[in-house]
RNA sequence: GCGGACGUGGCGGAAUUGGUAGACGCGCGGGCCUCAGAAGCCCGUGAUGGCGACAUCGUGGAGGUUCAAAUCCUCUCGUCCGCACCA
């Protein structure tokens, strides 16, 4: 051991020896309890940020946690590399994308062993190769085969920039998720997945999985399922024999409201009756439907905007007739696609009987006179509602639906927001679509036994127009797996979220050629037992991902539903920006200076030349902010360990996180009072007798009690996901280890023994957090070479006796305020702490010549004297 | 507009879940060491008043429940996030 803390040189030390020993290496042990720890899979960009750095530590450090409590830990990563940007590069730069994601994948790959993440690195996968994506076809089969997968000719959303085609999640608000871009509508046919068979199993499940998940995750997902439960009513249209209108409805109970029947304007009864409208009439509709085709910024309303279409039907409440309008604000998508108007007790419906003059009868009063405003949404007493009138919705609701059933003219129903999952993309850089089209047998799948189909080398990347794939004859023609006729393949590729659903199995069993995993190995690994990543995922990887396994639980793969037992949603790391007003563009914090009162707060910024005015301010990293910190910078200067460490005591994870260097400094000024203290003391350390001497010290007894307590609440604090208060712990520790006053060579047993103790827990705690350091302070007092883990080191198990403080600080109140503090032994009863209380001086002051009404006391810490007078 | 979360020193954040508010770190102030600096070490640091022991106030604001409230309830202000014609 070095005297002086060197972190790139212990930190390259325990890199290569973990490396060498395969201290990671993990395989099913039926003896150990299991933990799988994952990290969202990163897409190999080439360069780690800060947001990676923070996700992999609080993985490391939970990892090692378990580890230290003799779990087998899986703890693996990957690569979610498919996608948009190394097709990108392919078109700018004319490299290969797999070159270019190779290459990224190295980069990126040394820069976490840099870190020293304890990653199981056998079990690395990666998407775009074939031997992972041949699987992601294996699913789609499979899929096809239980008629989960099928073929639409769809609109989808387009975007303009990336040239491909988005899914709803992706488009969600009109514009592309990835570059920002209004998203347009193109129709083709399009792959599906069949989320929505299970869009009820998605949320009963959550009931499986709530104490682990954040609740906002949840809720976000059921309003994204967005289940809704009504009744499907059938009007009939007027002059045809059989024609019905169905709407979906949550509110029957308002039918007799009905002034309009309002149908989306790519409703199948508007196409068929399209050319008996009038001219008029079908150029507004025609307008209407590019007016919805158009994407919407966030924000704005449309104005409402219809047309009626001359049509007409009847309510089969009423026997009323009531026109036919097409509108603007009625979306194929949802429900049936056609709405019953009932402008009194329908915002929506109310603003479009407003704007066209419609008729509007209310049906439904409101209990209490609270009700303002013509129309009135809330649930009330029917009337004008003929044999319902006077019931309560409630009431009128089950029975008008009842009524409907029994007249067959309609029935309850339920409808969804939830869309099936759109994958088919127009890009190369994703896994082939396994589907030859063959002119006399359709579409048909490739059989299981040829694949992968594997994506060519190349292709003519032109960043227009179709997918690339379509360029490539070689991939293109190919024979008809059923009649062996001359064929053309699928060329659109899976959208990467397949890549990225059920990665974590493939970790499982990375080598499988037969088969994406091996059953027993999930038996024994899954549920992940902690999946951490960022909240920007709540929805889509999230919901898909719990959607897979409960498709691989009914194909026969898994026997659970849910994958991920606990969640952890990691805030974002932002950085101080310095922006100047005279240049009017950001500056490097180096060329700022900084003004403070004598509290320490900021009172000014200035240029350090000019003296120009600077604007500090808190945000997302970025190059043009020139606030973004590299993380290999920082390791360079202060050592993984104390990045990692800051990164883990500057917040609690589901925060955001402000990336301060003066922060950091105290990170590395803490390891570095660790290890002088370690220094100072390895050789008593090491000498120190195993058993607990007899004639232990006041202060080492302190001191024993001090380490016992930290070891207490750090596992507390593990146990309930909080990450940054064990650091304060740890350097409570390292403050009472430096406040033992004794020099070496004076050292008794009891002192030695207590030291020793001491030392070795907090560097086992620290473990978690700074592992290398933690290791070379480990092999400095043991002398075992072998690691922490590997020579049988364990998180300490407090013992509570040791713990326990002898005399506890007793506040004691005057009327709920505090006015002095006595000793008291632990545990003394109620009628010892009183007595000890009212024989305090200070507390005499206040009571003298009081009556005492009441005296409350709590054990171990608090007496409370409440007086009058 | 609907839904959800959160407001604690100059800053990041603690607080055994109703029981001594501000742990720990940063920043700031003072001191020791040093030729000097860096590093390190020691002391102080919520606000106001007082030489002081101490007193008063204090967890966005206003009420309330309670012996006792950062924590529970009502209202209110603010910030952030999600959804947004979903019938």
């Amino acid at each position: 051991m070095d005297e002086k803390y060197f972190p790139a040189k212990i930190e390259r030390k325990w890199q290569e020896r973990w490396a060498e020993r395969g201290t990671f290496e993990v395989a099913p042990d039926d003896e150990k309890r299991k933990f799988y720890c994952l990290e969202m899979l990163p897409y190999p960009s080439g360069r780690l940020h800060m947001g990676h750095v923070r996700n992999y530590s609080i993985g490391d450090a939970l990892s090692w946690y378990k580890r230290l409590q003799g779990f087998n830990v899986l703890h693996p990563i990957g690569w979610d590399s498919f996608g948009q940007p190394a097709e990108q590069a392919a078109i700018k730069q004319g490299v290969n994308p797999r070159d270019w994601t190779e290459d990224n994948i190295e980069q990126m790959k040394a820069q976490l062993k840099t870190l020293g993440i304890g990653y199981d690195w056998s079990r690395e996968m990666a998407a775009h190769r074939p031997d992972y994506y041949k699987f992601d076809q294996w699913f789609f089969l499979k899929m096809l085969e239980k008629g989960l997968a099928y073929r639409k000719d769809s609109e989808v959303n387009w975007c303009p920039k990336c040239e491909t085609t988005l899914s709803n999640e992706q488009a969600s608000g009109g514009i592309c998720w990835r570059c920002g871009s209004p998203v347009e509508k193109q129709n083709r046919p399009q792959w599906f997945l069949k989320i929505t068979d299970y869009a009820d199993e998605l949320l009963a499940d959550m009931s499986e999985i709530e104490d682990g998940w954040p609740e906002r995750v949840l809720t976000m997902q059921k309003n994204w399922i967005g289940k809704s439960k009504g009744a499907n009513v059938r009007f009939a249209l007027s002059g045809s024999e059989n024609t019905q209108i169905e709407v979906f409805t949550t509110r029957i109970d308002t039918i007799f409201g009905v002034n309009a029947i309002v149908l989306a304007p790519d409703h199948p009864i508007v196409e068929e009756h399209f050319e008996s409208f009038e001219s008029g009439v079908r150029e507004k509709i025609v307008e209407i439907r590019a007016g919805q085709a158009k994407p919407v910024d966030y924000g704005e309303e449309v104005e409402k905007a219809g047309v009626a279409t001359g049509l007409s039907a009847v309510n089969s409440f009423s026997s009323e007739e009531v026109p036919v309008w097409v509108g603007n604000y009625v979306l194929m998508s949802y429900g049936t696609g056609a709405v019953m108007s009932v402008p009194a007790h329908d915002e929506r419906d109310g603003e479009f009987a407003r704007k066209y003059d419609l008729d509007i009868r209310h049906v439904v009063m409101p209990v209490d006179e609270e009700a303002e405003g013509d129309v009135f949404t809330g649930y009330g007493k029917l009337e004008n509602s003929g044999e319902w009138s006077g019931l309560d919705s409630k009431e009128a609701i089950l029975s008008m639906t009842t009524h409907a059933e029994t007249e067959g003219f309609g029935e309850s129903a339920e409808t969804y927001r939830l869309r099936d999952w759109g994958i088919s993309r127009q890009r190369f850089w994703g896994a082939p679509i396994p589907i030859v089209y063959c002119a006399s047998c359709g579409a048909v799948p490739v059989s299981i036994s040829e694949l992968p189909v594997e994506l060519p080398e190349s292709a003519p990347f032109t960043g227009v127009g179709e997918s690339p794939l379509a360029k490539v004859s070689d991939f293109v023609n190919t024979e008809c797996p059923k009649c062996g006729e001359a064929a053309k393949r699928e060329t659109d590729t899976m959208d990467t979220f397949v890549d990225s659903t059920w990665y974590y199995y493939r970790y499982l069993d990375p080598q499988n050629g037969d088969a994406p995993f091996d059953k027993e190995a999930a038996e024994y690994w899954m549920p992940v037992d902690l999946y951490i990543g960022g909240i920007d995922h709540a929805v889509m990887h999230l919901l898909y991902t719990r959607f897979w396994t409960k498709m691989m639980r009914d194909i026969g793969l898994v026997s659970f539903s849910e994958p991920v037992n606990r969640l952890l949603t990691q805030g974002m790391v932002v950085g101080e920006s310095f922006y100047s007003k005279d240049a009017e563009s950001y500056v490097f914090a180096d060329d700022v200076e900084i003004e403070r009162d004598d509290a320490g707060k900021i009172v000014n910024a200035r240029m350090k030349d000019g003296g120009g005015e600077v604007r500090i301010a808190v945000e997302k990293m970025g190059k043009s902010k020139l606030n973004g910190v590299d993380p290999d910078d920082m390791i360079e200067v202060y050592g993984a360990d104390a990045v990692r460490l800051f990164v883990m005591f500057a917040a609690p994870v589901e925060n955001e996180l402000v990336w301060q260097e003066s922060g950091i400094e105290g990170a590395v000024r803490f390891l570095q009072r660790v290890w002088r203290f370690v220094h100072k003391w390895r050789s008593s350390i090491a000498s120190a007798p195993r058993e607990v001497p007899n004639d232990l010290s006041k202060e080492a007894v302190a001191l024993r009690r001090k380490a016992h307590q930290t070891a207490a609440k750090i596992t507390e604090s593990f146990e309930s996901g909080q990450f940054n208060t064990p650091v304060a712990s740890l350097m409570e520790l390292s403050n009472a280890l430096g406040d033992f006053k004794v020099e070496t060579e004076n050292a008794s047993e009891g002192d030695r023994f207590a030291v020793s103790e001491a030392v070795r827990f907090l560097i086992i705690m620290l473990a978690p957090y700074s592992p290398h350091t933690a290791e070379e302070l480990w092999e400095a007092v043991t002398n075992s070479e072998t690691g922490i883990v590997e020579s049988g080191g364990r998180f300490p198990v407090f013992d509570e006796e040791v713990a326990e403080e002898s005399e506890i600080e007793i506040a004691v109140q005057v009327n709920g305020k505090l006015r002095s503090k006595v000793m008291a032994p632990a545990g003394a009863d109620n009628q010892t702490l009183e007595n000890l209380a009212r024989a305090d001086g200070k507390i005499a002051d206040h009571t003298n010549g009081k009556e005492v009404i009441k005296v409350i006391v709590v054990p171990n810490r608090l007496v409370n004297i409440v007086v009058k007078g």
